[in-house]
DNA sequence: TAATTGTGAATTGTTAACAATCCGTTTGAC
DNA sequence: GTCAAACGGATTGTTAACAATTCACAATTA
């Protein structure tokens, strides 16, 4: 038996979890270009895993690679664009809680629970970088477990919608709308569920 | 001034297309794993740049990645994704024609027949690969007019759906449903052109 | 002065060697 | 004979050095 499975993380997926979380959270300007040699530095490594991460992040919307010059933060989609993200975006979430609702047991609406504690927390401290990590983590969790194929998609209209997302405010009615999705999925209440996860995404 | 701005194709993206058309068109299984080896001595170059080109058809949903095991071909979705992915993809490039179609120049319509009468030879010679080249490049035509941003995630989708796809029958009307689209594009007529699209995506 | 051309440091792209891991096979204990 | 540990070839993961390209800036020319 395997007990940890996940928690086996390559070393590129560790880099372009944290890359990821800094740049959607505003950390970084698109004004200056991503060097790789700094990033190897910084995590220890050599280039090669840095190219990787880089490329998967650009490949997922959050940096956009130019030949020979490497890779810079990506900009906010264009108003139409986001609209049509937001609108596939929600369709694949109903779809992924159809999918999973009447499978979930009750292990996962503990861990449900627990990133809507953490989520908590990261409202009431303001932490932004860990508010858009919950937030997402939950969502996440919810297209997982209906299917990991449709993961990568989701991750890559999620990422794009991010991109113009570093100011929250309304702390409480983030923590609000969570609840309401958690509850509903923990009744196994499929339409209250879709409802809530359609006014949480805005 | 530089006038071959696309032309240009770095190592990675040549492999990446070349690979993703020979497993789109079945010409893999997914039973053998993919050597890195191989690949690297068939393309003249070192294991690096292919390493790049299987990890970004990973992440495209082409082939399955797992650590320290190399990449396998993926499986084709099961029905109930691929209606959804399928949804998503009409949608998408419903929007996309209606973003673009206003934009669109006389040399666009001229690109577009010629994509049209080289998807004709191919389904005249029955040569499937091609066939599915020229399917895809029509679409990702007007896809990336309205947005090369939107361009990954409809690959992502693209590929998926098409896992399923190696048997292709009615050539003829192949060709068909790609004129009413090339036409309907050419009079830029909206209604018409996404009426010819959606028919086309089955 | 404005535009152009060298020039060299900085950066990305590629390679080949090395390290870590996997997997089928053999070996050995019981 | 069965099972598990250990071995070894094959494969993937990582590294550091090298090649190619870009970019900023100085030198040159009109």
């Amino acid at each position: 038996m395997q007990l940890a499975e996940q928690s086996v993380r390559s070393m590129r997926e560790q880099i372009v979890d944290t890359l990821r979380a800094e740049v959607l959270a505003g950390a970084w300007t698109n004004h200056a270009p991503v060097r790789e040699q700094a990033l190897a530095e910084r995590f220890g490594v050599s280039r090669g895993p840095i190219r990787d991460a880089l490329q998967e992040l650009s490949r997922e919307g959050v940096l956009v690679y130019r030949q020979n010059k490497g890779v810079r933060v990506n900009t906010p989609p264009a108003e139409a664009e986001r609209q049509l993200l937001q609108a596939m975006r929600r369709e694949m979430e109903s779809f992924c809680l159809s999918q999973c609702i009447d499978q979930l047991t009750p292990t996962d609406d503990e861990q449900l629970a627990d990133i809507l504690a953490e989520l908590t927390r990261a409202c009431d401290s303001g932490d932004l970088s860990s508010i858009a990590d919950c937030d997402l983590a939950m969502h996440r969790y919810l297209v997982r477990s209906a299917s990991s194929e449709l993961e990568a998609i989701w991750q890559s209209i999620t990422s794009r919608l991010l991109m113009d997302y570093s100011r929250i405010d309304r702390f409480d009615q983030i923590v609000s709308e969570h609840e309401a999705i958690v509850e509903a999925v923990k009744q196994r209440d499929l339409k209250s569920a879709q409802q809530a996860i359609n006014a949480n995404i805005i």
